[in-house]
DNA sequence: AGTCTACATTATAATTATTCTAAACTGTTG
DNA sequence: CAACAGTTTAGAATAATTATAATGTAGACT
């Protein structure tokens, strides 16, 4: 629940003017009690549900990957078809139910930590994520 | 290392017409010692250099698929912008190294078994999948 | 407060992966 | 071999995303 003046300050330390289209993305992204998983085009809806002026779609794929460049979102990839991203950037898994297409946070308590035994690669590990994918049992896998 | 006939049978037992399409495409994608990942545009080049004859690319989707469907193949999402496919159907995770977009099979001795304490929805699991994203450690996450 | 400049926004075109269409072709069955 | 259903195909259509290039504006410096 921060405030204008707060999404001001975040967008400037991390270089980024705040001009008045990543303000109100700010607000609609982070103006709330909980995180919660968009698709850009979910949230050009959004916006130009909840406003007067609307926001260039290509600005909202130009504000979206700089949130995201700069730490404030992460993207999910499930399927080909289009990205998710989570205003939760804390390491955490997800349940994707096939059958409705949504994405849900696993809560730590619900997945045992992966240990990762061996690294094959000689690189340095970014991310460790499950997805567990759910189904009506009549459905096919996948 | 399966021969002509035994891709034949193969077909037919689940339903697909032994075509010379789906026949060759049999041959680029299981006549190996080892499995492999690949895109529907890595494959469609594969064909058609080590064949004189072309296959459409819209034969090479509809294969894919329909051997995605009948379970020979896995699709895998690493990002939004193209599907990978998995000739490794077996239960496993992967690494992903975000420089080169290589993906790697996890033996399942890298990583400890991944234990869900909680389904959080009423439906069946279909699957539980590890990614663990790598990169050179000056490279910026996700 | 006015000017300047680099950065941002925008409409629109381009690109790319994928799917659709409808006509031509072929594997199988009788 | 005839007939039919399933398959292939080229090309068009779709949809997500990215590129372009003209216009606008935030912030710095007078
Ligand atoms: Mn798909
Ligand atoms: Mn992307
Ligand atoms: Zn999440
Ligand atoms: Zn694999």
């Amino acid at each position: 629940m921060l405030k204008n003046a707060e999404f001001v300050d975040k967008l400037r330390s991390s270089g980024l003017r705040p001009t008045k289209q990543r303000l109100k993305i700010c607000e609609v992204l982070f103006n709330r009690e909980k995180t919660f998983h968009f698709t850009i085009n979910d949230l050009a809806k959004n916006i130009s549900n909840q406003l007067n002026e609307k926001i260039s779609l290509a600005t909202v794929y130009n504000t979206v990957h700089a949130f995201k460049d700069k730490g404030y979102l992460k993207e999910i990839s499930i399927n080909s078809d289009k990205s998710y991203f989570d205003t939760n950037i804390t390491n955490h898994h997800h349940f994707f139910d096939e059958d409705t297409n949504q994405l849900i946070d696993c809560n730590n308590e619900d997945i045992e930590e992966v240990r990762v035994k061996k690294n094959i690669t000689e690189k340095k590990i970014k991310s460790v994520e499950v997805l567990i994918k759910v189904a009506s049992d009549n459905q096919n896998q996948n």
